[in-house]
DNA sequence: CGACGGCTGTTAGTATTACAATGAAAGCGG
DNA sequence: CCGCTTTCATTGTAATACTAACAGCCGTCG
């Protein structure tokens, strides 16, 4: 029997091979700002001792983070960190590391943000173009949503499945590399289950699904806008709980 | 004399180190389809001595794609073409891939979808949050726009300028990263621009800014989105125009 | 006969070394 | 003070050697 301590996710880039420890050690200074907006890197061979690799595993890494729009390099001026406003935010990775650094609390809120302008226009169009195939993963994932009752933590992987099948079916593939930016939101939501707040997720996803099915648009985007309220406004309720428990 | 033939954008990764040009070959050889998903790469000293680069170079850029989604390397299996659905389709790289690889019509339309699901949002959040610095800047691009007249060429800089401007202004980093995205939609219409159509853009654009500046969200979302459709309008037309030339 | 388990070879991963190209900054000449 | 040249630290590229992983073969054993 084997455990999987690592819990993988989408994560573009594994943990495991050198360069990839670079990588995150790297990104995560980066996001969380112990590396901050402008600033240089030591040189290469430098940076390659502290973290005890050799310079090519070192500048493999480098090239990982510059293709994420974190670093840029240019020879005699070394590699430098370029403005937050260049950033790939949308990356999978550097989403993920935000989470892990900080500042989660207004950063949940972008994402909550983001979310409600996408994932209303995402149903819409799922209502205009889903197959039957589709709406019958839809299904299944509500049927284990609701099988999983109130344990959140149970209900979330269907969830997930859920609404990344609606953005697939939404024939965006814009929308569709949109999953990545929901999961790191579940991934959150994974860790304050903790709470003793009841949250019944089900109905609101029905509502979705029967808009679909229905072939409403209107209706579909209307659903999914309230599910994203009544899920943000359980995931404030859970935080200020947190915040008041560990408060004095 | 100098002539700079490679226009830059904001493309994450020039194209002037040989790792770069591996980069920009690869990715357009997957992006169009040219190397299909799943499809396995010949492995590293084959592919090396194809674009005659060392592995070293090749791997770098190799590392560079699978930042972005687009390839997985594992020992003795060798390095595949992931499929479509985990591409970071936002990564501003991609979109111009996708731009130059055929398809463009669906392209296009995909991005206005996203646009018209992102933009409306974010004026509405700029409406709450710009600063009068942003709302100075909007003003000025505004002012070059009208200067440009009729040249949609020279006002796409401006206009360019007008939407990053509101993206920031939305104080949404999520958002605020789009900007690439709206510089590919725009690349599109630099090159259609040859046509005879008439568009003045300005009227909708100084009422987006006239509704940020009125600190009236509902209104900046709603003055976006016909902003968009008008846009979207325009480039159809054009569109049909030029098949209806081309077609016999 | 079929399942298991070790062997083998191919492939990516890492390290080391050497050298090339770049371009910022110091130095120099006017 | 300006503009040209020279310097040289830093990234970029190459070549080579070795390591690690692991898919697939093959032989053994139940």
């Amino acid at each position: 029997m084997k455990m999987v301590d690592d819990k993988q996710g989408q994560r573009t880039y594994s943990t495991r091979s050198l360069h990839g420890q670079v990588v995150h050690e790297l990104g995560k200074r980066i996001v969380s700002g112990a590396l901050s907006e402008g600033e240089v890197l030591p040189n290469e061979t430098e940076l390659g001792a502290e973290f005890d690799v050799s310079r090519t595993a070192l500048r493999e890494g480098i090239k990982v983070l510059t293709a994420k729009g974190l670093l840029a390099s240019r020879t005699r001026t070394g590699t430098r960190v370029r403005p937050r406003l260049e950033w790939n935010m949308l990356d999978p990775d550097i989403l993920a590391w935000r989470l892990e650094s900080g500042q989660t609390e207004a950063f949940i809120s972008e994402l909550y943000e983001f979310r409600r302008a996408t994932e209303p226009m995402a149903a819409s169009l799922a209502a205009l173009r889903a197959t039957d195939a589709e709406m019958a993963v839809m299904s299944q994932a509500l049927d284990a949503m609701a099988a999983a009752g109130t344990d959140v933590q149970a209900s979330l992987e269907p969830d997930l499945l859920f609404h990344q099948t609606i953005l697939n079916a939404s024939g965006n593939q814009l929308l569709a590399s949109l999953g990545s930016m929901i999961e790191t939101a579940f991934k959150f939501s994974f860790e304050m289950c903790a709470s003793d707040k009841k949250l019944d997720a089900v109905p609101s996803h029905r509502a979705v699904l029967n808009a679909i099915r229905a072939r409403d648009s209107v209706a579909a985007s209307e659903a999914m806008f309230k599910l994203l309220e009544y899920s943000r406004t359980w995931n404030e309720e859970v935080l200020t709980d947190l915040n008041s428990k560990s408060g004095s």
